[in-house]
DNA sequence: AGCACGCCGACT
DNA sequence: GTCGGCGTGCTC
């Protein structure tokens, strides 16, 4: 009997299995999951790994074959199903075994990888110069390079700079002993728990609430496990339906897992489920520290917990007979992991439960148009609320065309309409939203005077202006100069957007002197509690205009807004993805689903330069649906997700015409290895950002209908490139139906 | 990733 | 000849 084990260095060299022998001393004492010390490589260096399986047969010369060293010292187990799931999600989004690995594993025993390791130069230029000349001189090539590269740029990233000068760590190892220069560590900081909550009542549920529970209630009785999306306007009321459904799967003996996309923004929910289920609910979030992490874990483990609320990583709490696991605000793109594996938490959830005999819940105002499909294919089913709870109307929603406004001569950020509206209120004693989505903005360029936005004529997304002036495509890598009048109108009031947060507070300062204004972005959220005070002060009524970015949209009823005010509704739309439409309609929604929760009847302005475009039409009209539609034949027509599947290949290296010359390698291999040329291959383009501190960009995009290709396609890729050196200097992640563009 | 092996220039 | 740096190959 052999164990086969997976070593913990991230290296595609090392991403395979090794077997070790097990010594009589550990028979017994293995399970698939368990972290154990192996010797490694020449010098036996002692190495943490984990056991994922055990063969009769061994693949490896026996007689070359080493034993297993002991159990890891405070080692974390992972569970076998969880292994199984870390396989899965290495094949389907690519990265190494141990990383999928230690994504599954909830709680990190080892900071490193949080660590960020930079190099400093100690001497002076002068210093460093007489250093470099007699490294040169005694013909110390690797030395002298980092010596150079130091005295160009004193402190560089640790990483970057072994791969680009191509030195060992041996050699950075001598020259801090030399004391030429210092490898710094920079560390994470921890903050606690929030305290514990009185009880709540449990409410009567709508009849509408009862249905849906109990159309899931009917399936989960008969153990015919599914997914379910409960699609409900904002104020329907889906958490009252998720604690219902937790409820009875808890009665069966079994656990669940609640996912939201950020504790913070989710907070008054966290205190609902611990009013309801006491203290056999628990959370975990980034910010909580290891050991308040490992000690939630420990309760999992001995089983004094049954409900687990959390983001993306709570989706792997080691229940021992999970039951369901529920997603709130699907939509959100933060469920998507930004490192590799880059996997979805919807996806991976949908996984694990039919791994496990579970269920799925999904919940949203806006589903993703992946959820929305999958009603459509029948993979999932819909249970729809359409009331809100309180009774209260959806808000009217008025659109201000802004090209009308430029017409009449009002050159300001405001309507006549808005600034109209926002002095009746002030007037009342009312208060007011205003918000500038600015997230995936990406500097594209549209005409004031007619709404015309430049865009790619062969990927149909917007144009980014880039520093140099010229337009590009972030996507395929099409180029045109900047333009000066409209090619549509031949207004020259065409440009990029330039309004921030901050000219906005000024300018509503100058027009209504009287206010009081509340400012919320990264500037004044930054300080600690900045989120919670603000949040306060407008709840209290001590202001009575909030402005902010997308983070004032959500959570948070405010029952005194009764006007809410969407400056630029076309900044999340022309972007340059393929998701900015539907990014723009759930903003929309979301945002003026702000006004009119006390009963009150809300209005909504969303200023415009695109007052025909679907997404705000759509919005306008609350009207998911039509939206729907209009949004998959675009993606259809395009081949863009969910209609199609798209996987982004990321690479990135110091040597920016390798990388050009390697991009161009894979992509000649993509169409050997598919000569009926099912996969279309776009690119190689440049990122929005070409390059960070010297470390150049590329993407490669590849559409094809079939995911299982698409995978099989990436397969091959990692192959290829573990197998050629020319590709040794770069660095190649995949990413599979990405979120947004690179 | 990180270690040892072995090649090759520099110096005693 | 020998010392020591640096590229190369391999890791159960």
């Amino acid at each position: 009997m052999y164990a086969d084990i997976i070593v913990d260095i991230t290296h595609e060299k090392l991403d395979k299995i090794f077997q070790y022998r097990i010594p009589s001393h550990l028979e017994g004492m293995l399970t698939i999951g368990t972290e154990v010390v192996v010797p490694f490589g020449r010098g036996n260096k002692e190495t943490r790994g984990y056991v994922i399986g055990f063969s009769e047969k061994a693949d490896y010369d026996p007689a070359k074959m080493k034993e297993i060293t002991g159990l890891a010292e405070g080692g974390m187990a992972i569970e076998a199903k969880l292994v199984a799931l870390a396989g899965w999600m290495k094949e389907t989004y690519g990265g190494t075994m141990i990383q999928a690995l230690k994504t599954v594993l909830p709680i990190k025993k080892q900071e490193r990888k949080k660590q960020k390791r930079t190099v400093h130069l100690l001497l002076s230029e002068e210093e460093g110069r007489e250093r470099l000349e007699m490294y040169l001189h005694k013909n110390q090539k690797a030395r002298a390079r980092v010596l150079a590269g130091l005295l160009d740029q004193p402190a560089q990233d640790y990483e970057f700079l072994t791969k680009k000068l191509h030195v060992s760590a041996a050699v950075l190892r001598t020259m801090e002993e030399q004391g030429v220069l210092k490898v710094r560590v920079r560390q994470m900081y921890r903050t606690p728990l929030p305290a514990s909550a009185r009880k709540t009542e449990k409410v009567a549920l709508t009849p509408e609430q009862t249905k849906a529970v109990e159309a899931f209630w009917q399936d989960y009785r008969q153990e015919k496990y599914g997914t379910y999306l409960v699609y409900g306007v904002t104020g329907s009321g889906k958490t009252e339906v998720y604690m219902e459904m937790i409820s009875r799967v808890l009665e069966q003996g079994r656990q669940a897992i609640m996912l939201i996309p950020e504790i913070a923004l989710t907070y008054q929910t966290v205190l609902r489920f611990y009013g309801r289920f006491g203290d056999r609910v628990s959370i975990l979030h980034s910010r909580m520290s290891q050991g308040e992490r490992s000690d939630q874990m420990e309760r999992v483990k001995a089983g004094e917990v049954d409900v687990m609320i959390g983001p993306r990583s709570a989706l792997f709490t080691p229940f021992s007979n999970l039951g369901l696991i529920v997603i709130d605000e699907e939509h959100e793109g933060t469920y998507k992991s930004e490192q590799a594996p880059r996997y979805h938490a919807r996806e991976t959830a949908i996984r694990r439960a039919r791994m496990e005999g579970a269920s799925v819940v999904l919940g949203s105002a806006t589903p993703s148009l992946e959820t929305f499909y999958a009603c459509r294919s029948g993979r999932c089913r819909m249970l729809q609320l359409t009331n809100r709870t309180g009774g209260g109307e959806l808000p009217q929603v008025l659109v201000a065309d802004m090209r009308e406004e430029l017409r009449k001569g009002n050159r300001s950020i405001l309507s006549g309409r808005l600034e109209e509206m926002i002095r009746d209120r002030l007037e009342k004693k009312e208060q007011i939203m205003l918000f500038l989505n600015r997230r995936g903005y990406a500097g594209f360029v549209s005409c004031r005077a007619c709404g015309y936005v430049v865009k790619c004529p062969h990927c149909d997304v917007s144009l980014s202006a880039h520093r140099n002036g010229r337009l590009v495509c972030h996507y395929c890598g099409y180029e045109e100069p900047a333009i000066q009048t409209c090619p549509s109108c031949g207004s020259s009031y065409i440009g990029g957007f330039k309004a921030g947060t901050q000219q906005v507070e000024e300018m509503i300062h100058k027009r209504f002197p009287e206010a009081r204004v509340l400012r919320m972005d990264l500037d004044t959220t930054r300080k600690k509690d900045g989120y919670e005070k603000i949040l306060e002060t407008f709840s209290d009524e001590e202001a009575d205009i909030l402005i902010g970015t997308q983070m004032i949209v959500k959570g948070h009823d405010f029952p005194n807004v009764t006007l809410v005010g969407i400056l630029a509704a076309d900044l999340s739309l022309y972007s340059d993805d393929y998701r900015s439409a539907e990014r723009t309609f759930q903003l929309l929604t979301q945002a003026a689903g702000r006004a009119g929760r006390g009963g009150r009847s809300g209005e909504v302005v969303i200023q415009t330069y695109s007052p025909d475009h679907y997404a705000v039409r759509m919005a306008a009209s609350q009207n998911y649906e039509g939206f729907y539609e209009e949004e998959m034949r675009y993606r259809s027509l395009m081949g863009y997700p969910p209609a199609s599947h798209l996987l982004a290949v990321l690479m990135t290296g110091a040597d920016e015409e390798g990388l050009m010359k390697a991009a161009g390698y894979l992509k000649e291999f993509l169409h050997k290895i598919d000569p009926r040329g099912r996969i279309q291959v776009i690119g190689p383009a440049s990122p929005y950002v070409g390059k960070v501190s010297d470390v150049y960009r590329r993407v490669l995009y590849l559409k094809e209908e079939e995911e299982a290709i698409l995978i099989e396609a990436k397969n091959r890729m990692e192959q290829y490139i573990e197998a050629n050196r020319g590709f040794e200097p770069f660095r190649i992640q995949f990413d599979l139906d990405p979120m947004g563009v690179f």
